[in-house]
DNA sequence: CTGAAAGCGCTTACAG
DNA sequence: CTGAAAGCGCTTACAG
């Protein structure tokens, strides 16, 4: 009852394992194994309903068709989404993908890049937390395959796909700017991660372009309760505010949080942009203008970088590094200015 | 510059293997293994920064310390939600998780279980997907641990982590009678999962207890402009209700959408309990009041009650069934009767 | 056309 | 106290 092994095959049909192994590999043809020969072993295959052991085919062969995926946290919504399309990508192709989540933590995160490594996973996804620059940069020089995604860091090279942060929020700004407003805050996370830069600096171009001049609120995020702390003290301060951009997921939902103990109301006081589209943005009253990333295009593009790098490994092609335009998904909360 | 093998180490120390081997597994004392040599071979370990090569040690144990995990979707926030905790207590044990989504697709589903299979994976945490009762039952008789979650099969019989999902809508459906509802609809799935029925199930007895009669929906989903479509039908024709529980995270967005559209006001003109909590609720108008799962318990419990199966695994225990209360978080959209 | 054998990197029963 | 050797289940260069 226990299961086959490529063994079992060959002393049921009398012949070597060699052979057993050429035919299961698709190699009957190429090895010249007669075609009777090949259809009793296909059919001993069924019947025992026979499952090669992938861990020794790995073993053997030093290619486990698993990827590692590397996040600060897989249930933030963004992160989720990518992971599932990935991972849908990914089974059709027989790759399976370990997911882990750093929850940003420097130290946790070289741990399981550890474990993936002793995992020998085939390639690795991620989006780069920060102190693991140098890690990476070894695992690279290592001729792993690695795409990096929702941000880069300019001294690793390497493959990777963002979206063009600094442009689109250069035309979420320019958008609110065309509708009549000029006190345009921008509250962003206190990092210095590449996508986070370039949303700030979209920002300050389409701002000094109108000759307006900016508010910045860097929150330092600990936790919820103290980031709306922080916002409230900025709204309070920055009273003359006519529109706003929140630079990420859950700061948008911060923001809208202290809004509402605030008493501000959407548009009517404040207009407001989110980086990020998620469910909430559109049962707002009025419903939230935000800035879309295209998740499908994104999971595509890694994936397919990542599998030419596994096609071809040890070539040394240059990098690819995709940019992928984002959209302005238009709601009531950035209508014209009252 | 390859990884050093646990041969590399041996012959520069011109020792054998097997004490190498005792040393990194901790059972130099056990073996009586002098300290001197003990020492020696610890600090090349640490000078060549071994790592043991999981997939040999693996193939030679039969054990891969990796879990398998399947749900419908894993970017479902109640999975990802679950997936993150588990994902951080199995790694702090030095368990890796592969995580897979099944996408309501039962032959894709029978695929992933195999893929796990061929992957030697030590157990497997499971939101039982319909059509997979047989494939498990199978899984479970090769003495495999399985634990299942959210949902059982009562014709499996192994360990599983639910909700008291009965007395949980028993008890929301009860706070709505004792704030002076009457006509309280149930809009849920139509699904023969149990926590579904067992969902119906609280309604239809307080209902009963309190003599009012009922009105469920049970909708046919398929996406969510055809669920709206369905929901609008529904409350057209029971234009009477006077409040409604939404069995479901995704049933209460897409329910929550409708009154949007239909000009259904909350509370004023129906009263709302959502199964399952998600940050929307707190933001509409009034909050929605929602039936709270402990997310934290239920991944602790289906970790605990795995590992304990790993570390005897042969011995036919019983099996550990474990039903969590879920907790009313009362909102303003069950308030009192105007 | 097919097979014997080495080897991937470990663990462990057995021997001394 | 320590080691030689078998074996986990595969793949593949080599031989015939």
């Amino acid at each position: 009852m226990k299961k086959p092994s490529i063994k079992d095959i060959a002393s049921r049909l009398n012949i070597s394992i060699t052979t057993v192994s050429f035919v299961i590999n698709g190699k009957a043809k190429e090895k010249n194994i007669s075609e009777s020969l090949t259809k009793k072993v296909l059919d001993l295959v069924a019947e025992l309903n026979y499952q090669p052991n992938a861990l020794a085919k790995s073993l053997r062969t030093g290619k486990t068709q698993i990827l590692g995926f590397l996040v600060d946290d897989i249930s933030e919504p963004f992160f989720a989404a990518i992971a599932r399309h990935l991972d849908e990508i990914a089974s059709d192709l027989g790759y399976k993908i370990l997911f882990s989540s750093t929850r940003n933590n420097t130290q946790k995160a070289i741990e399981l890049l550890q474990i993936l490594k002793d995992r020998h996973v085939d390639g690795y996804i991620m989006a780069l937390p920060e102190g693991l620059e140098e890690e990476v940069k070894k695992l690279i020089k290592t001729e792993t395959p690695v795409v990096l995604f929702d941000r880069y860091v300019p001294d690793v090279k390497t493959d990777y796909v963002i979206i063009d942060n600094q442009e689109s929020v250069y035309q979420a700004t320019k958008h609110l700017i065309d509708n009549g407003y000029k006190k345009i805050g921008f509250v962003t996370l206190e990092t210095s991660q590449s996508q986070m830069i370039d949303r700030l600096s979209g920002y300050q171009v389409a701002m000094a372009e109108a000759g307006l001049s900016t508010s910045v609120k860097e929150v330092d995020y600990k936790n919820g309760a103290d980031s709306i702390a922080q916002m409230t003290t900025y709204f309070k301060t920055e009273r003359k505010l006519d529109a706003v951009i929140f630079a990420a997921n859950y700061i948008c939902m911060d923001g809208l949080r202290t809004f509402k103990k605030m008493g501000i109301k959407i548009h009517q006081d404040i207009a407001v942009v989110s980086f990020d589209d998620f469910e909430l943005l559109e049962f707002c009253d009025p419903p939230v203008t935000a800035i879309v990333q295209p998740l499908n295009a994104i999971a595509d593009n890694v994936m397919k970088i990542l599998l030419s790098r596994l096609n071809k490994a040890g070539q040394a092609t240059g990098n690819t590094q995709v940019k992928l335009p984002a959209h302005l998904k238009i709601r009531g909360s950035s209508l014209k200015k009252i």
